[in-house]
DNA sequence: ACTAAAAACAGTAATGATTACTGATATTAA
DNA sequence: TTAATATCAGTAATCATTACTGTTTTTAGT
């Protein structure tokens, strides 16, 4: 059963109304701002929970630490190189006609999610 | 300078041979049968030398560890969300017309890398 | 073939992100 | 109001990966 809590509140808030994608210690230090003796493992949990009941997403960039993402609309994600940074993209295929099961052709599995990431050089640091 | 080593050329041999996707530590389990006393720090620096000189590439599924592949031809991957394994699915879009480049539309970075990964459940699971 | 420079090694310790544990606090259904 | 329990803060444990150290192996140049 699931209880209110004011720190799962302002994690989720705090998320939905950023534009870049956050990794946990991140979010930790923001939210130390308003509640100073906020733990670490709170937030990793409140994190993986909204995940959980769909009110995030993990995104994983194979640079060593997870990224959290407060839209849960289908899309894809370009990973600089340089700066790190992790931009939204739009997604490759559209979801409509067959959806994720037919992504696949020749394939007798079923197809839960489907994530793409992009990495390369972001605008900025071309300059 | 690149020296030749008896440890680097099984471990390429035998990543290029396998049809899975090994982490580190299954490639460290079976270089034991052939160097009792290699280290796992060996393996390690030799998967990430080989992924370096293009030999093979780093896999990031998510489900917390490195996996190697041997094979360096553009394709996609599923990972089952029940037993584990990792399979090679037909790259999703022809690396032809435009390449990585044109990949993201209205983007003014330079895309270098795509990987796209499925998860789900496999056929085997599915029975 | 001999030798010296340096690449690679085995073994081990350190790192760092994430998870698990513990006793206290906050939330909520009855 | 109260009892049950979800959540919390704080801390310790886990575990994949990386870094360090002294030794061995490889190889270019003589």
């Amino acid at each position: 059963m699931l209880k209110h809590s004011k720190q799962r509140e302002a994690i989720r808030t705090s998320l939905h109304n950023r534009c870049d994608h956050p990794t946990a210690d991140v979010m930790y230090r923001e939210m130390r701002t308003i509640f100073p003796h906020i733990s670490l493992g709170t937030v990793y949990r409140n994190l993986s929970l909204l995940c959980d009941i769909g009110e995030a997403q993990l995104i994983i960039t194979g640079d060593g630490v997870e990224h959290f993402d407060g839209s849960t609309e289908p899309h894809d994600h370009f990973r600089c190189r340089e700066c790190g940074r992790v931009f939204d993209v739009p997604a490759a295929e559209p979801a409509g006609e067959g959806g994720l099961s037919c992504s696949i052709p020749d394939f007798d599995g079923i197809v839960e999610t489907r994530a793409t990431l992009y990495t390369g050089l972001c605008g900025d640091c071309i300059r």
